[in-house]
DNA sequence: CAAGATTGACAACTCAATCTTC
DNA sequence: GAAGATTGAGTTGTCAATCTTG
């Protein structure tokens, strides 16, 4: 864990002119790739949740009536429509999940969060919450949760009106 | 960050219809989602590169002699170790990237950029940008890309210190 | 034919174990 | 023994093709 002499090689080779490391890109790739990682290895080690997982069952519990058609749900989380099918497998498997058949329309299916899945949502929401608020919230200052969420907001709305494919 | 939310009150928060769908962490996520996404597609279809390999000859293309430990690779794109060398596996494979011994310590092994790693580079980093630059910061808006940089500078400060394991 | 969902084949990543060198 | 790097096993995700229903 503590690595000296990579740390030495690392501040050698930091430019902080031409370097790849800096600016809001690269800064925005590692934020995400640090934090998601802390946030996932909480849930995993206090709830066996993987953090999809997790977001499959806070969807679900926001929803009216607690379910979703999987083709919402992959909306919701930006994975594919099969990743979605594998997802709720997996949930399924564990009964926090059940599928159910959409009367008006025979091609839908719902994915409907079970009490055990409820509760397993409960159970590791705190988890989720400190995760959140100690990596991300709490290093971005005060105001800079508001800021990042208006801040992010255009980005998603010009990306999320076509679905996963698309061109400029 | 202790959070001791109780878990009737926790019910009451997940039924409101803004938990899951708002909130920095949402838009940080889905944002994410959704321009890496699309800068890999764009990436692909032009030139072959995933995201992850355009990062990598990125970085070796910034760092002296155009070479980096493999170990310091990993850090710089947060991912496991292992994660670098399939990476550099394929792209060696490409003939993008070369592995050189390094003779101070025998243990260590460079990434080294070929002039054709060089060269698929520079022929894809207008690509890179463009997607950067249209999908990410244009969204943000003017001064979004410095607020952007500097909100997230500490989080990764917070997360980088310890390698990919940590506790809190 | 178009849309929702699933499946098979495949790609990429992680963890744990291993090998070599310090 | 500890650190750098790799390998094998297992997990998770995507794309293309398929099946069913509108």
């Amino acid at each position: 864990m503590g690595d000296l002499m990579a740390h030495d090689r690392m501040t050698e080779s930091l430019d902080r002119n031409a370097c790849a490391g800096s600016g809001a890109w690269s800064a925005f790739l590692r934020a995400h790739a640090l934090v998601t990682r802390r946030v996932e290895a909480d849930l995993l080690s206090a709830h066996r949740l993987s953090l999809v997982s997790f977001e499959v069952l806070e969807r679900l519990a926001d929803a009216p009536g607690h379910r979703l058609r999987m083709a919402d749900l992959a909306e919701l989380l930006v994975v594919s429509r099969s990743g979605v099918t594998r997802a709720v497998d997996r949930l399924e498997r564990d009964e926090l999940v059940t599928r159910e058949r959409c009367d008006s329309d025979l091609r839908g299916t719902y994915a409907a969060l079970t009490d055990r899945g409820m509760a397993r949502l409960l159970a590791a929401a705190p988890t989720h919450q400190a995760g959140v608020q100690f990596y991300l919230l709490d290093p971005l200052g005060p105001g800079g949760d508001v800021a990042m969420a208006t801040a992010l907001g255009p980005v998603a709305d010009r990306l999320a009106t076509s679905g996963i494919a698309a061109k400029h």
